[in-house]
DNA sequence: ATCTAGCACTTAGAGGTTTTGAGTGCTAAA
DNA sequence: TTTAGCACTCAAAACCTCTAAGTGCTAGAT
């Protein structure tokens, strides 16, 4: 595609995305500076509906991008805009004031659907790569006990087991000097092995409980722990026009349930480029009039993602700066350099 | 207001809720078996009128109840419809499938969101009545401290704390013994008192990172550490009226603050009665067109709030019973009786 | 003393028509 | 190759009419 078609894409794309209405050559003309009259500007538009970037809603009315036309216009966007110094100055000044890991998440989902003004989503840092720093068991009452795991990267896990028979506090003790030495440093996806042995060795009265302690120690540190996501900035779906709302509905009600973003997220390429996904390209239908933006983010060795979620019709060079820039500060905040 | 008329008017209340229209004296009788012409229920009207229960959007039309008019009708339910026991069958069932409080608090927000349709909140159990259950100091790196705090109420907060300069296993190590045996059963609020005296005890080089990790800890324990909510059901705003929801959405971007949620809840009868609050009757002016349902829910000696926030123009007997019953629900799971 | 049938009156909104204007494609000249 | 000019198209705005659901009032029925 020559240059001078590019321009009229990319100018028909930029007023769509701010009217949100079809665009027709004479205010194109207008508004942005081509030195070329309004005929000419249709004849290039011609041809750009023939090869399937624009079309026209109706015979007598302006044209509107194409998925392939964004396509193309995300794909020659070959250097993502830098975020104003005032943007990326509320990143840092957001994410610095975190207290804890939770914090940092819920800050980070909120900024990134402040900035894009879309629905975002952060998945936690992984805990596949990650070690055990420290393991508990505290007895909230006698039979209750809840455990408490602490990743090398900061995040927590807690769960809370309910024993049918009371465990001694000796016999508690001893348990949690035991798991401690057996697991501290070792990495999250070997702790299960390394617990195997433990129901054999325990005292056969406090089997049970022993048993149901460990069990829940693995089910913290096995893959499907991994699976956990924040989702923010929902309140924007109600801003959006009603008519993609409705679309996306559906999938919002899921994504609560995380398991459709994971694999959403789970799709994106994993390196830490920022992935863009447009309209079609999403395989669920429902999908078909939205674009995800993502990106992986790093944190000492895992590697997790972070996106939002929207209309094809979106300002992607913004988007994409602060997706990109979110997941950039968001690896520096938790990689601690 | 004699029986008659409020027959009608609770009529036209129910009708008008699942409609969304105004409603007229015939299809009233027509839907109603009410045992008396269009005729007269159009007297009754009049009256009802006349005493602002009611209002006509325009002369030809029917009518939809007033604020006053949902007021006396909330006022009139003496006793709360019982949920289905479907629908109380979902609710144990979802609560009694949780780990740990996040996820209770999550299920909990999220199960009110589809109950009532609504937009929902619920305020995490407070701490200042709770007993520290457990505290313990991990060092994520040698400069980076994790602090976790766990209440009785099963409550478990965390920060981290980054030192200025690294601290030895062996002063942590004392450090932690020392908190420990200080405020171990002892109520959150009084902590803050209790560790005054740290920092005179301490050895001279370590003084400045044992004051910033008992710093968080009072922190952690301070009253505002109360401040904490869970929001759900963003997504139904989007499925309401967009008349409705432009009005809420800057309400929900402060939801998400927290704050503006406390001071409403806050706002509510602090008993675990269920209390509803009527367009105007809401102080502030963008949410004279919403109502809340709230309700307190005790778990062991702390009272906390939940509710909901939506339309006038509710269905408030199911609404109240459905949040009457996750607060009494909830209140069990957390007092695991 | 109430209730109700009947009727004249009101009016938002549904349905239909006209007008407008932004946009197009094509042709022919620059 | 560009552009001015022009006939053509058609969605949406503006306007108009008519309908039907609703009202209040009056006078007769219970």
């Amino acid at each position: 595609m020559d240059e001078r078609k590019f321009a009229v894409l990319k100018a028909i794309i930029e007023d769509y995305v701010t009217t949100q209405e079809p665009i027709g050559s004479k205010s194109l003309v207008e508004r942005h500076s081509l030195k070329v009259s309004p005929a000419t500007v249709r004849n290039e538009m011609a041809v750009l509906e023939d090869e399937g970037y624009i079309v026209q809603p109706h015979t007598s009315a302006g044209r509107i991008p194409t998925d392939k036309g964004y396509r193309t216009f995300v794909n020659r966007l070959n250097e993502v805009r830098a975020l104003s110094s005032a943007e990326s100055k509320a990143i840092t000044q957001v994410l610095q004031g975190a207290v804890d890991l939770d914090d940092v998440m819920q800050k980070t989902v909120k900024l990134l659907a402040q900035l894009t003004g879309q629905v975002s989503v952060v998945q936690y840092p992984t805990l596949s790569n990650s070690v055990v720093k420290h393991i508990d068991l505290i007895a909230v009452t006698d039979s209750r006990i809840m455990i408490v795991l602490v990743a090398n990267s900061g995040r927590l896990e807690q769960a809370t087991v309910e024993l049918s028979k009371p465990l001694t506090l000796e016999s508690l003790d001893s348990l949690r000097v035991k798991l401690k030495s057996t697991i501290t440093d070792k990495k999250f996806s070997e702790v299960a092995k390394l617990t195997s042995v433990f129901s054999k060795t325990a005292n056969p009265t406090e089997i049970k409980a022993i048993e149901s302690i460990v069990d829940k120690v693995n089910f913290l540190t096995k893959e499907s722990a991994d699976q956990k996501v924040m989702v923010g900035g929902a309140g924007n779906l109600a801003r959006l026009e009603p008519a993609f709302s409705k679309n996306l509905l559906p999938v919002l009600d899921e994504i609560e349930e995380n398991v459709v973003v994971l694999k959403l997220l789970g799709e994106m390429a994993s390196t830490d480029d920022i992935f863009v996904r447009i309209g079609h390209e999403n395989k669920a239908s429902n999908l078909h009039s939205a674009s995800i933006v993502a990106s992986g983010y790093t944190s000492g060795d895992s590697l997790s993602k972070l996106g939002i979620v929207g209309p094809t019709r979106m300002d992607y060079p913004g988007t994409m700066a602060a997706v990109g820039a979110v997941a950039r500060y968001l690896g520096r905040i938790l990689g601690n350099n």
